[in-house]
DNA sequence: AATGAATGAGGTTTCATTCAT
DNA sequence: GATGAATGAAACCTCATTCAT
């Protein structure tokens, strides 16, 4: 059957995203990633060409995820604040459902090893958030002295810091942290 | 000589930045940081035990550097808010004159080869930083609903990510992108 | 079936005859012959114990159509001349109608996974040539200072140069380099 | 020392060569390589990219010096046949001295990891037999029904089917075999 | 009987580290 | 002290063979 293929292929990019996300690409070995998928070291030969193109489609898997995530349902006729909120509900429950996955997108972004098909898949994310920053600032709800790129890295940049760290272990993760961070950012952002 | 010794080692150092920032630890070989610091390979080995301490004497070189830039001519009688000018300026001379080695640091934080006393170095730093936004919630001047940890991880999360767009080109650095973004960041963490 | 068996067994054989030839033995890979023999890979096991046995079954299918080819209605009474260009036009003939057949043989005889029964089977080709050469000096119509393997390897190791550099288009091949080759040949042999 | 490190790779490139001969260049693996040259698997890779730039080495080697064998001391003005006999001379003085590189040139010829460089040496050799045998049609001493490619393919080739019957055991060398192989060879060519 | 996904032994190659010079 | 040639363990990857379907 083609569904037990798709397991096995899924078992160890699973299994991949896991590794890569701990160790990083060149700290993760193939055996490793076989051990974990409970296949043999052969079998992710069968499935991906070879470890640059197995972290590639990782990438490519989460970095769509996250995607449509973040684009499904999206409120067009909303506020711009609620659509603010739309985005920043969307990454926090992305991250806290998918953490190595957010891990891994984080430490792997721009690596030399993924390929151009990898690398477009963000830029659509980037391309879709500045249109929503450009039409918060046309209305005068979004700071116009930084560009929309800017803005989307501070913002983005800080919850990626914040989820580090309650990964790490260092910041407890709690409904009011949450709050307040959504608090922060949009004062970072909003027009004064 | 040891002045001679020293310029070996600070070779190495540099060299051992610049390619670990690079293509990160596992990326990069002993003998092409050996080439680059125009030393034989073995001579890495006189200076340094292994790759591993190597990695941590450089990390440790430069977050104990940017931790004197931060905390040297602390202004601890001014106002928050020049406090935090302080701060932030020196971070972002930091990050300009040392792009490589602030690079680095943050693809390198928290690695599991780093030793324990690479790890205190960042702490310090956390520990100081957290006293000063403490200081400044006593005061009233800084948003008293998110701890200092977080706090802190928002404006260097946002700082970082601004940092390595520019780095990627993406982003193109002006005197108003930074005076923008201590704005911005300040709006982030300041008591409304 | 037994005639799609066998069916499926000619095409086994004949795709690994052609890789074979193409690529050596070491060269070639299992799955690849299968692929070309529209069959799955665990098929060849069915009907070969493994790759050294392919390799053998093909070894001997082709040598001893070409004992037989050779062999088949040789002129026993006429002359040594005669009985010359029966056997070299029957070794020409073979060579043109089985081109990746007879640069399999030539790439793979004296092979250390060639088994004794392969060995045996040129063996026989080789002990009736010799005996025409015997006839021949006999008759005084072959040279007598070289024994009849010498004047085989001569003759044989000839039209196999050759034959490869017609293969690899080194040499076009016309009725008048045939002509021209059996009476350099026979010059060769012949006695004065 | 060069003359060290020249060891070391004469040591190579020597193991190469024998097992190149014996086993193919497919079915040659590079540690044992290694182990019959007595260096460290790595130590191969010091000296040649990967294995085929290893086995183009080997085989230039030998092809420059099988051709600079027959090539030297050419007696410009001597009679063709004494021109053959030097040729010949060279060629068996050659394979009997060299009896590995002549058996690895045969079996590797024409072989698809040779590069561009590897076949112009053969070429070489090749064109300069050519205008031997132009030269001697010229002067009517050598049949003009056969282009010289095809007469040095049968003459060669041969020869290379007697070198392998006496490598092989089953010829035993004489002064005779080869004074009668040097008279038939010649009788294969010549004008009559 | 036929398949081809799966395997792991073994191939090629890299690289952290050593050591003779 | 300095070097870089040398090493072999371990990385990536291939492929002969098996076996569940």
């Amino acid at each position: 059957m083609s569904s037990s293929s798709n397991t096995k292929r899924d078992k160890i990019i699973e299994s991949a995203l896991t590794l890569f996300a701990e160790r990083g690409y060149h700290g993760t070995n193939v055996p490793d990633i076989a051990k974990m998928a409970n296949v043999g070291t052969g079998t992710i030969y069968r499935y991906f060409k070879n470890k640059e193109t197995l972290v590639n489609a990782v990438y490519q898997k989460f970095t769509k995820k996250l995607t449509e995530t973040i684009l499904s349902d999206f409120p067009s006729i909303s506020s711009t604040y609620d659509q603010y909120l739309h985005i920043m509900n969307r990454l926090i429950s992305f991250a806290k459902e998918n953490k190595k996955a957010f891990s891994f997108i984080e430490t792997h972004n721009h690596a030399d090893y993924l390929d151009e098909s990898s690398k477009l898949i963000i830029n659509e994310l980037e391309a879709f958030l500045c249109a929503f920053i450009k039409e918060g600032v046309s209305q005068s709800k979004i700071r116009s002295n930084l560009t929309g790129v800017v803005l989307i890295a501070i913002v983005y940049g800080a919850f990626v810091a914040l989820f580090k760290r309650i990964e790490a272990g260092a910041i407890q993760e709690t409904p009011e942290i949450i709050e307040g961070f959504l608090e922060s950012s949009w004062d970072a952002i909003k027009s004064s």
